[in-house]
DNA sequence: AGGTGTTCCGAACACCGTTCGGGCTGCTGG
DNA sequence: CCAGCAGCCCGAACGGTGTTCGGAACACCT
């Protein structure tokens, strides 16, 4: 009955959620042991491999397993699903975050550093903010960086509502930041010939527009100005001088 | 050789971008007639249907097919792409928005006025906001809600280059909190037990951290508190005053 | 009438995530 | 000591996806 209790598939997500347990005494597959055992650290390094050079929707199981040189449903005994890798990722990539001790008279560019190395660590690895967006957050690595950001906002003399919902708002926006480029940047690489297009033909498109675009046209050149990472820095801007003054 | 010409597929779209063309007398299929001739207009409809009711991850090519009572390859003679089709509807989604007329004494509220607006139109179709991230900004309908977006924040008084930037902030943010809503209720009809949690038992997780995580056990109340649509209007907030202040 | 262009659609291709069942290993309890 | 067994490994398959191919059927234009 209730002897039997499903095997390890979920069991060792919750397990992952508490202490990271050592390694249980590595078994040895059919294979003899030549082969690398297969671990589940393996599978992130050789998963961050790949989307690295070839983006996050280049992560397959197939081409995962391929990667590791087994089928793939060898991947299923230490992963419950694809879903469940992509926290994993997001897990490995939070745990790489260096927050710094707050201090009150530099919370506003403490913040920002916090934002702009999420910010490049999603975009090292190209599309994987997709994953951020569905990471339940319970994971302890995601919940760490949480922390330090809480810790900077109070540390910088937020009303604790305030900088609690802040590093909601500042994390949605720097995940949907990244992943927005990483589209963008699939497409151009992806697409047969034209679809993404440079920034004169992007004004002369609004030249050609219809007069119902009166300022549109007017203020292309505003429109179309400044590097993606001028936007990220000017968004982050705009919500922490939001912040600054309440 | 070049009299060829490649038949109609994205040239339907090329024409879609620029001024839209009547039925150009109505074509029957070997159907007889009998049927409905199926057309863009209600590949959309239909499309819009399925989204409402199951979301957006429902939405396929053969689901849809299915709907209009026909295979999935009788799609690609009007829309190119699933991208494409996405594309569509968000077009569509966008020309159902309300675009006051613009008043420099209320540039606050008409600017939040369409970004709910815009928010309750994604939430409406859940999931569909994810082809809001891809949708080139060359539509005509989504360029329209820019156009009334930057008119009402430059009658607000706002430098232009500071308002084609917080366009894109805008949009984008709200784009990402509906994906966000979608992907979490998504998650909570699909979850075959737990996984998703109610504020209780997300104050219990939180009472329970290890003490490495102070702030966030003491200010658990604070980031449990408010409804989703409470976080938008501070996020929101947050932004617009950030606006007001240069 | 004959050609031409467009639409409709069944079949198929390549790929995806995931499950099943069994073969294998190495530890463990009698 | 050795049978049993829990766990890892993996080929094969299932059901699903987006998309393409080739032909058949119709409407229109010369």
């Amino acid at each position: 009955m209730m002897g039997g209790m499903s095997p390890t598939p979920r069991q060792r997500r919750a397990a992952r959620l508490g202490i990271d347990t050592g390694p249980p005494a590595a078994r040895r597959g059919p294979s003899g042991g030549t082969k690398k055992p297969i671990t589940v650290e393996a599978i992130i390094s050789t998963a961050f491999g790949i989307v690295e050079h070839e983006g996050y929707e280049a992560l397959t199981m197939r081409r995962l397993a391929t990667a590791l040189e087994t089928g793939p449903s060898s991947l299923y005994a230490h992963v419950v699903n694809k879903e469940d890798l992509g926290e994993l990722l997001i897990g490995r990539l939070c745990a790489d975050i260096e927050l710094p001790e707050p201090d009150p008279d530099r919370w506003r560019e403490q913040i920002t550093s916090v934002c702009t190395q999420l910010r490049d660590q999603y975009l090292r690895y190209p599309g994987i903010s997709r994953a951020a967006f569905a990471a339940a957050p319970t994971n302890l690595d995601t919940m760490r960086v949480s922390e330090g950001m809480l810790a900077i906002l109070l540390a910088g003399g937020l009303d604790p509502q305030t900088a609690a919902w802040a590093i909601d708002s500042l994390t949605l926006y720097v995940n949907a930041y990244s992943l927005e480029v990483a589209l963008v940047s699939h497409r151009l690489s992806h697409s047969d010939d034209d679809w993404v297009v440079g920034r004169d033909e992007m004004l002369r498109r609004f030249a050609a527009l219809p007069d119902s675009f009166p300022q549109t046209k007017r203020y292309a050149a505003e429109l179309t100005a400044g590097t993606s990472h001028d936007r990220f820095d000017f968004t982050l801007g705009l919500m922490i001088d939001g912040l600054a003054g309440r």
